[in-house]
DNA sequence: TTAAATTCCTGTAAGC
DNA sequence: TGCTTACAGGAATTTA
């Protein structure tokens, strides 16, 4: 499922593509998709608008988007205003955004599709449909809280094991529950919260609020450099996972424990763990995690 | 305020 | 083979 090394993948593969463009035509085939505003009031404001930047916000697309004929032109092209309008994309779990060529054939639970001044669409594509579509200005969609505040990137330079230490320290809550909730850190989900976990050597069901400053350090560079390791890879294509142009990861391969639950932990063969944490499966090593 | 439980959704795989 | 059932999970929402 698409976490921050999978949206980033995507993001910077489609943003040499899409900025300059024009939305000329948008066709939602499952309007539901969209959460904000109704449908067709999306569809009226998002036509005829100019695609000036595409970033990754946690596991947020964030395009931004103004008049093309509005201040002259091309007056905001480093985009980034921070009242620009947002046209907004989660993938939830099973949702792809692709850039494709117009002969391509529709996928199935293609549920919208953006046309382009240069002729090409840009498609959403969600079987389970968790994903969403949003559309509004970054303060609008907080207020409406269709998106949440969310917590600092882990990949950011700026971002120190310090803060990560503070910010674990005062939830009375797993440790992997922590790692999952957008708010205290932004894009970790179930498959890089547990890589990172066992990288620094830390059981998932540990007490955030008790760990030392130490292993708060570990965590931090566990947690970033299996981030980083895996936008190098392209992504994990675990579950149905495709990049912007159909094409899966590599990460998939490389993986210490996601998925390989009863299989033998790579550093000391014991069979893997699987417990339960905030609703989701989390494998481990029990002789490796303490 | 925080944490836990519930809900949404369908493709896939296991079990009979 | 074909049917039923359990399971996968991000995050909004509800409950405690």
């Amino acid at each position: 499922m698409p976490e921050l090394p999978e949206v980033e993948t995507i993001v910077s593969d489609l943003r040499p593509h899409l900025v300059g463009r024009i939305i000329v035509r948008c066709e939602l085939n499952f309007p539901t998709i969209v959460r904000h505003p109704e449908p067709e009031e999306f569809i009226d404001a998002v036509v005829g608008q100019r695609i000036v930047s595409a970033r990754r916000r946690g596991k947020y697309i964030l395009l931004a988007l103004t008049p093309p004929d509005s201040w002259g032109g091309g007056g905001e092209a480093a985009g980034g205003a921070a009242n620009n309008l947002l046209l907004v994309v989660h993938l939830g779990m099973t949702g792809q955004l692709r850039l494709v060529d117009p002969v391509t054939p529709l996928e199935k639970h293609t549920h919208a599709v953006f046309f382009l001044d240069d002729g090409r669409h840009l498609r959403y594509r969600d079987p389970r449909r968790f994903g969403r579509l949003l559309l509004g200005t970054e303060e609008a969609l907080l207020l409406a809280k269709k998106m949440p505040r969310l917590g600092p990137e882990p990949i950011d330079p700026g971002f120190a094991a310090d803060e990560l230490y503070r910010r674990l320290r005062k939830r009375r809550t797993a440790l992997k529950a922590v790692l999952l909730d957008q708010r205290a850190i932004a894009g970790v989900g179930n498959i890089y919260a547990d890589e990172s976990l066992h990288k620094a050597r830390l059981r998932p069901d540990r007490m955030a609020g008790t760990v030392s400053r130490k292993s708060a350090q570990r965590l931090h560079e566990s947690l970033r450099e299996s981030l980083r390791t895996a936008i190098a890879n392209r992504g994990s294509s675990v579950d149905t996972y495709r990049d912007a142009w159909g094409e899966i990861g590599g990460q998939q391969e490389k993986l210490l424990v996601y998925g390989r639950a009863g299989e033998p932990c790579f550093t000391c063969g014991r069979p893997l763990s699987a417990i339960r944490i905030a609703g989701r499966t989390t494998v481990f090593c029990r002789r490796c995690q303490r």
